[in-house]
DNA sequence: CCTACGATCTGCT
DNA sequence: GCAGATCGTAGGG
């Protein structure tokens, strides 16, 4: 088994954490359905340093609290009243760092994906945007907190080499300066990554 | 209690 | 290209 271990999400480098995931494969076993794919676009939330971060600048509310929480957990959350976003929590307790995941290319159960998707053919419009990938892959907010090591959410590295590309995080622009940031990951040519 | 708004997506023009 | 959907969260009274 080759399921990302605690060490790995327990690390001190939010940003370095998000590139390494571009090429690792997410994995989703819901009412014993397995849904997997490609995770290929990524971005950065730094804590209480980032004025991007729900956790700025040290906000602890029953949502945000899941992100102060040791690294290897999920945080997801809803945006825009309809999508459930998932992100990976990172570092030690009390730092509140998390990497969104924004796009995967599909590998396992795209049958079903498309399904939960409400689509009828296979095409980018799977999982080609966060809230399409919490949909295809069947995640929601009651799934906050739950482990990544155990057997319900977990990321495998497959040792899948990737040329990425980096820039700007996406529809961030209130927050000022950190809105420049390099903090998007990117697998370079892939039709799977989202639009904009 | 009440209000404003968001780490988005879709459908229509 | 743009408006509408849709509702939990956060902050203020």
């Amino acid at each position: 088994m080759t399921k990302l271990s605690k060490d790995f999400y327990t690390r001190n480098d939010v940003v370095k954490i998000a590139r390494e995931l571009i090429g690792k494969e997410l994995f989703t076993c819901i009412h014993g359905q397995l849904t997997s794919g490609i995770i290929v676009e990524t971005e950065a939330y730094h804590g209480r340093k980032d004025k991007a971060c729900h956790a700025y600048p040290d906000v602890h509310t029953a949502r945000t609290e899941i992100m102060y929480k040791e690294g290897g957990r999920a945080y997801v959350y809803l945006c825009y009243g309809i999508h459930h976003l998932f992100n990976v929590v990172t570092n030690k307790e009390g730092k509140a760092d998390a990497v969104l995941i924004r796009a995967i290319e599909p590998r396992y159960g795209l049958d079903y994906m498309l399904f939960r998707r409400k689509l009828t053919k296979a095409s980018n419009k799977v999982s080609s945007g966060p809230g399409k990938v919490g949909q295809a892959l069947g995640i929601s907010t009651v799934m906050t907190n739950i482990s990544l090591l155990g057997d319900q959410i977990w990321i495998e590295d497959k040792d899948i080499n990737i040329d990425i590309e980096t820039s700007t995080r996406i529809g961030v622009e209130y927050a000022e300066e950190a809105a420049l940031f390099n903090w998007r990951f990117l697998a370079k040519n892939n039709v799977y990554v989202s639009n904009k």
